[in-house]
DNA sequence: TTCACGTATTCACTTATGTGCATATAATAG
DNA sequence: CTATTATATGCACATAAGTGAATACGTGAA
């Protein structure tokens, strides 16, 4: 009964529902420094969400040399399932600039792999590129808002 | 987004997964002396889960003079759908006594409506009977236990 | 071996959340 | 009108949970 509101209870925090509809949405193991990125949350605090998220059996890890990848673990309950169809299910545009970022971090990859860790200047380029991209759009939706 | 965290939040606790279930199992409404006896938690406590819940989207609520009839929320959203599918599939094994107290407690219903109330007599004995019958259940089970 | 790196954890702090007890509010009965 | 009743809420407190900054741990590279 616990691990059922164990579950609840690590999904119902906005960072870690990202998290999992980030992992959903990949469909591939992610680094902590990926999800990092794409969410723009200091590592320590992903890797502590990931640690709630896997305490709970709702991500698990694999270990590679030092790097980490997460995902989602395979649902052992119907209950776990209708989790992640809940989040699943949810409508994107609540997750638009997230998951705009991750892809963005996913293309630096090299041999499907992550190669830039933390403080990376290849993502700080990237990021300033799409910043001016996403305030353009903005600007443009204002303008439109108004009429 | 905030609403969609809100409700896995409001059922990251026992007790008010509990009420979902108790909720679900009964198909009818509930007021909150019937959710309390069934579920042996103080009055108080059921009433703040409730306005939890309720402020969630998760229950609503019916008045009729000074009795509130609470139920599930008619679901806006596949999410809420899931987040009561998840409950209403666990098994039935983890809600047990609740639902056996949830049963005894609405067969004092006359009329279909409670008229019991906080600090029944009627119910206190109605519970003495189902305590003295679990408890030679629970030695039966115990002598086979060790078999 | 030392240094760099990805991730995990500690420390200190703030905020959120749960409970018991007491009280308040609104509706009903006498 | 007063007393009773079902439910809601305030107060005080303890515990849980979240964060930033700093540090620790384990692995890999030089």
């Amino acid at each position: 009964m616990n691990e059922f509101v164990e579950q609840f209870k690590s999904l119902g925090d906005a960072t870690r529902m990202k998290i999992i509809r980030l992992l959903c949405e990949a469909r591939k193991d992610l680094c902590v420094c990926e999800i990092m990125d794409a969410l723009e949350v200091s590592h320590c605090n992903i890797s502590r969400h990931l640690k709630i998220l896997k305490t709970a059996g709702i991500v698990e890890e694999r270990k590679e040399g030092r790097w980490v990848h997460f995902s989602i673990a395979n649902p052992e309950s119907t209950f776990h399932k209708n989790l992640l169809l809940a989040i699943g299910n949810l409508p994107a545009e609540l997750f638009t600039a997230e998951i705009e970022r991750l892809k963005l971090r996913l293309s630096l990859r090299e041999d499907g792999k992550c190669v830039d860790g933390l403080k990376s200047e290849k993502w700080m380029a990237a990021l300033k590129l799409i910043r001016a991209e996403n305030i353009n759009r903005y600007d443009k939706r204002r303008m439109q808002d108004r009429r």
